[in-house]
DNA sequence: CAAAACTGTAACAATAATTATTACAATAAA
DNA sequence: TTTATTGTAATAATTATTGTTACAGTTTTG
């Protein structure tokens, strides 16, 4: 599958929502996840890309969530970071000569596909704000 | 996640369930995948410490399946391959003294154990006998 | 019994993926 | 105009994955 990036994005978005009321930076941010701070920025740029998160340059700049935790599904970070299936992907290229080499991919794909559908469902049915909520 | 061995095993297991009545060489399994003969010997290795593949060694030596093809699950078959989370493990140490940092791997943890149990839910409706029948 | 064809596994090399770091331009506030 | 901050490129370091070589051990067969 992928890295730790579902992980730290989730890190950074559940940071937004417990301190909305303020614009946090990805030094503040990277302080809390314990990883580089260009890292964090990097990692927002992607969640920007989907509309997840908004953030202001310059001086007493920073990130804040672009929409209420309540319409974020964890399916959403998810898909956000996603890149790979999530059952991985063999780098070889099967024999086309052998029966099995021959059609082997497209079986796989069709399979990984259902797995990862239903992973996206389950996530689908949190938003991040039921997540936030965990944190007392 | 984890890489390409639930593909893989998957096809090694494909291959031993469509030519059952043989013993398969490992340099057989490796040409039909594309890859090493000894990557081949160690996935084996591995499917055979859960169960899966029987093997006979020495001369017309080979590799069979240790139990009938719809005995076998595909969720049998990622469970053995499997060594991380579903979802990724980031390698940070979220910071203790972050209200968010302190409790994250716990919620974290137990979102990854319920997105994995869909998974292997879903791969435990399907065998590997039914998978070999897709290939014509 | 000796040669041949295998598996089993260790050690190590090569490659690819991930994560970290440095550097600096651009922007905005004070 | 200084300061704090984002944005992003370039590159280095680290870790994970995959491939290779080598060879001991096992079994069959001539």
């Amino acid at each position: 599958m992928n890295n730790g990036r579902f992980s730290i994005s989730l890190h950074i978005l559940t940071l937004l929502e417990m301190l909305s009321n303020e614009l946090l930076t990805s030094d503040y941010i990277a302080g809390s996840i314990n990883i580089n701070p260009v890292l964090v920025r990097k990692e927002i740029s992607n969640l920007k890309k989907h509309g997840l998160v908004e953030s202001k340059e310059g001086k007493a700049g920073g990130y804040a969530l672009a929409k209420p935790a309540r319409q974020i599904r964890l399916s959403d970070v998810y898909q956000a970071v996603r890149q790979t299936p999530l059952l991985g992907t063999a780098k070889n290229s099967p024999n086309p000569s052998c029966v099995v080499g021959k059609q082997i991919n497209k079986h796989l794909d069709a399979l990984y596909a259902d797995a990862e559908d239903v992973v996206v469902k389950k996530l689908g049915k949190t938003t991040l704000a039921d997540f936030a909520k965990k944190f007392a």
